[in-house]
DNA sequence: CTGAAAGCGCTAACAC
DNA sequence: GTGTTAGCGCTTTCAG
């Protein structure tokens, strides 16, 4: 909310020695029209060497800056993206998943001349995020929404370019056009249970995530994939919501049902982390009896007893990624539309 | 297919995807001047209610939002509010106090009309940063180096107004003009030292953290300060540089010392962490043999085998607050130069 | 209390 | 190649 005064609002006694030079002076200085600098701070070819040279040495002589307001009012280009947050997100904010893909993005932008806009979209008022979208204050934007698929966002595709975080949960329509780099959750949970079996389990279960978001999806389906090419029965599935408790709750159960269980692959790694109290709760080891591994590569793999065998996601590769996208489409330079990049096994004690 | 609406049917049909409306259209639609429209969208109270009525009601019909840059040309200001990371932090961005500042920052700055600008400062070329920053693109700064102290944009403190996040590491001339938001280390590492008491323990070792960085310092001061208002000793001192592994090294070496120890507080809770590892490699348990408190309150303490008990910072706070502080600066409005923030012991099964 | 007019600093046609 | 000329959409004196 911005503050009224009533007071004729003291301006800040600013601007004491400097004074911010305009365009116009360097031109002034440089001797040619503000035209010129213009065409040489833009970086147009067609000016000859000697004045790019004049020009260049008064920006520097009087530590000129463009003004960004001004520049984006003239050329109707803002130079901004707008990173998207839901605020569901922003609650689990420390999510290292999420803190990575910022500063992916934050990293690229930096190389580029956009500047990056945090948004967190409050939910309680959707509507203030649309506006500021779609009100030409930002060229672009990036939504970011780490398991939930929330594409709410889409729509808004229709007028502005928007790169969305992870594969959308709606395969309708709006798919064909809808812009997003993700992680190959499949093959990484693939990956994940072929390990497993290379390591001589043959009983495996599973805890997947919550079915109604794309990566819980997709990593039930990897592990599926290698189960059946393995020929083995892969029947022995519980599922959390993403949650450490959930994940002791999934394992109890599987533990319950009575059959050999040596090894257990959890759609992430807090998760996994629940799993392993479950499993020393049953007086169990790990990896003796039952063989761990977890998707993500969070800390709680890293500090887990004994550390966690995992899937990275390359998370800041991500955001690098989807700024790349985004700043592609914008300057209308072509893209995938669909980018999936690769995850890692990261073998640790637990398998 | 059911698209989920949260703004009640468009009352024009061409109003998607149409340019934006201006403020003249407003103006014309509420048959009033372009100036009485800026009044109102400005919260001017100095307008007929009746006008201002009519002119809310054309936006609303427009769906005007105001163009960003043509306002802050015009006003010059910019609504724009710059976090800056300094590189070497972004590398660490997982960081979840860092993480939770940033999140409390977007938290407040949600409620105001400033825009939340993250700026990755690119320690190979500072100056950009710095140019950017004083090239008028930006109300206002905010600085976070968590542990480090590192102040080096102070100097620009004289044109931008800037907030820090953290105690300013050198107490020179400047630091009398320079705005920071802290959390009470020295109290928060005696009310540390102070449970270690109160639990019986006599012994008591720090781990502490590098004595360049201002929270090193001032958890070695508070625990100092605990123990000789107790009259204990205070000489089991090592040092870490924040790290798990140097946790694990100082650990070593405060028992090596071969005098008891029955207690052992260490400025972080990766250092704890650390510390955790050389006890249990001692053959000791915790906290039968020796209790250890951290510092920090991340995910380090809650994953620990046992629990860790450690003081939690309040970083979401700190990020509100350094916000706070920034936007009254921006408008005027009087503020602590100094604002500190109380920690809280956070009792779990390590003590 | 409201309107008219003058820019804010820059880009973009369009001339020269 | 370079200068001229109009604005971009808004705020802000200054009259009335």
């Amino acid at each position: 909310m911005e503050v009224v005064t009533d007071e004729p609002a003291a301006p800040t006694p600013d601007a004491a020695g400097t004074a911010v030079p305009t365009l116009e002076a360097v031109a002034a200085r440089a001797g040619v029209s503000r035209a010129t600098v213009s065409r040489v701070v833009n970086g147009s070819t067609r000016v000859k060497p000697e004045i790019i040279e004049a020009v260049t040495a008064a920006i520097a002589d009087l530590n000129y800056v463009p003004n960004r307001a001004a520049r984006s009012l003239a050329s109707r280009r803002t130079q901004v993206i707008a990173l998207v947050v839901p605020e569901s997100t922003a609650r689990v904010f420390a999510d290292p998943f999420f803190a990575s893909i910022v500063q992916g993005v934050a990293l690229h932008l930096a190389e580029t001349d956009y500047t990056l806009n945090m948004v967190i979209a409050s939910e309680m008022n959707p509507d203030k995020t649309r506006r500021y979208l779609m009100g030409g204050n930002v060229d672009g934007a990036l939504v970011v929404s780490h398991h939930s698929g929330d594409h709410s966002y889409a729509r808004l595709g229709a007028t502005l370019p928007i790169v969305f975080g992870g594969r959308p949960l709606d395969v309708g329509d709006e798919e064909n056009d809808t812009y997003f780099v993700d992680v190959d959750n499949v093959a990484g949970a693939a990956e994940a249970a072929r390990h497993l079996i290379a390591r001589g389990r043959r009983s495996i279960a599973v805890i997947a995530g919550p079915q109604d978001m794309p990566p819980g999806v997709d990593r039930l389906t990897g592990w599926r994939q290698a189960m059946e090419e393995q020929g083995l029965d892969a029947s022995l599935v519980e599922y959390g919501d993403f949650s450490p408790a959930s994940g002791t709750a999934a394992m109890g159960r599987l533990l319950k049902r009575g059959g050999p269980i040596d090894g257990v692959f959890a759609a992430n790694d807090q998760m996994a982390a629940g799993a392993y109290l479950a499993i020393h709760e049953a007086g169990l080891t790990i990896p003796d009896d039952i063989a761990v591994v977890g998707f993500d590569d969070d800390y709680f793999g890293l500090t887990a007893t004994p550390p966690l065998t995992t899937v990275h996601q390359p998370s800041i590769g991500l955001g690098v990624r989807m700024a790349q996208t985004l700043v592609a489409r914008i300057e209308g330079t072509h893209v995938e539309r669909v980018t999936t990049l690769d995850t890692e096994l990261v073998v640790r004690q637990s398998t």
